[in-house]
DNA sequence: AGCCTCATACGCTATTTGTCCTATATTTTA
DNA sequence: TAAAATATAGGACAAATAGCGTATGAGGCT
């Protein structure tokens, strides 16, 4: 039997959570608090929870700094994030936090189960919409480790012009900004994509960030 | 019906695969290939597949590598990695070369067809070892998501767009790829500048790079 | 049943970009 | 000092992009 414990300020949502728990015996709802600190409260005189649902959006102490907390005092608690936002900020930060899963808040019952199942046994369950976002995480951590830089021999004034490039303006921008013609905007980034071997602006400005060029 | 293709060197665990994968009526296994060479063979010549149940270990040509030629080639294919490695290092590596989930040999039928449903739906299913690891390579190393990321309710769809703009590939190949009309990636592309107050591919990009849209 | 959003598709036009070309003055370097 | 590299400038043409319009079917929500 599992004890569960909810963090939600939101009557509807909390009641909702409970019924679909409830339709599996062998997890119990111990209780369900409406913000970060009386969910803390809670756990200080009550020790046989096991897994909190938390959200992320609460009055007084929010669900990221109540689950930093949790962690902190209560390492083998395990935090289930469940919350409608699914935006990067706040899963990276649930992360950091300690979370050890991310549901958004329209899970199937069966998918909150196994979720709970999921942690107990040490995984990591995730909604699919934030799995994806948070291998996309890794994946751009990644680019800013990247290798040493090649040699393209850019001259200053191309790593100027790629510069402007970057920011997405047009040639005669450039040229205003430098205090020359936009045909010899032109002839440098004709230059550039002959060293970089590339063919367009976009593969340009890709190449130079990850090279560290600009 | 969707159409599966294995790559898989050892015997056993492919026809293991396959005998699963055969429990649901609306799935296909439209192959089995040895190695990872032969696998881009099949891909070049039957354009039916949609989802490759990738080996990490094969002869010729390993997992990891396939993994990034198929999604070079055919970036619409989905591919989930099925290996008994469940290492950082090869998480991590098939994670980079693009691969959208990460399976072990020894997961359930029915999460194996969930799975495949869910990177349909553009998730990223993973088994629950796998996700607690690909949580902690986000966990040690952070810095880059300091900032909250702005709200620009970008669906999915443009969301894929913005991620292929970004390749610095024209519309057209773009279109290819999606299996759409270059007037339709057009329009995307016209939506996506009005919600994120842009006016060309650079900016765009930018922006979702830096509020980590993408 | 009616109202949304999303994804799809197409047409038209103007602007911007990419790839050729040539040409000259200045700066760097061998 | 001569040669090479760099920075400047512009012509011509094709391709790609950006901004506008319209329209339709599918699916979700009220």
């Amino acid at each position: 039997m599992l004890r569960i414990l909810i963090a939600e300020d939101n009557t509807r949502i909390a009641r909702s959570l409970m019924e679909k728990l409830e339709l599996f015996e062998d997890l119990k709802v111990k209780g369900w608090e409406l913000n970060g600190s009386t969910l803390l409260n809670h756990l200080e005189r009550n020790s046989g929870v096991e897994v909190v649902l938390m959200d992320i959006n609460m009055p007084v102490l929010n669900g990221i700094e109540t689950t930093r907390e949790v962690k902190r005092l209560y390492p083998h608690i395990k935090v289930i994030m469940s919350t409608v936002f699914d935006e990067e900020h706040y899963i990276f930060e649930a992360i950091l936090a300690g979370a050890n899963g991310y549901l958004l808040k329209d899970e199937r019952p069966e998918k909150l189960y196994d979720s709970i199942r999921e942690v107990m046994d040490g995984g990591a369950p995730m909604s699919s919409s934030v799995a994806r976002k948070a291998l996309n995480m890794i994946r751009y951590q990644r680019e800013h480790y990247s290798q040493p830089a090649e040699e393209y021999n850019l001259t200053r004034r191309e790593t100027e012009i790629l510069e402007q490039l970057a920011t997405g303006i047009n040639y005669n921008q450039i040229a205003e900004n430098l205090y020359i013609s936009s045909g010899t905007v032109r002839k440098h980034i004709e230059n550039i994509y002959q060293k970089l071997q590339v063919h367009n602006k976009m593969e340009a400005v890709q190449l130079a960030l990850k090279n560290r060029l600009i």
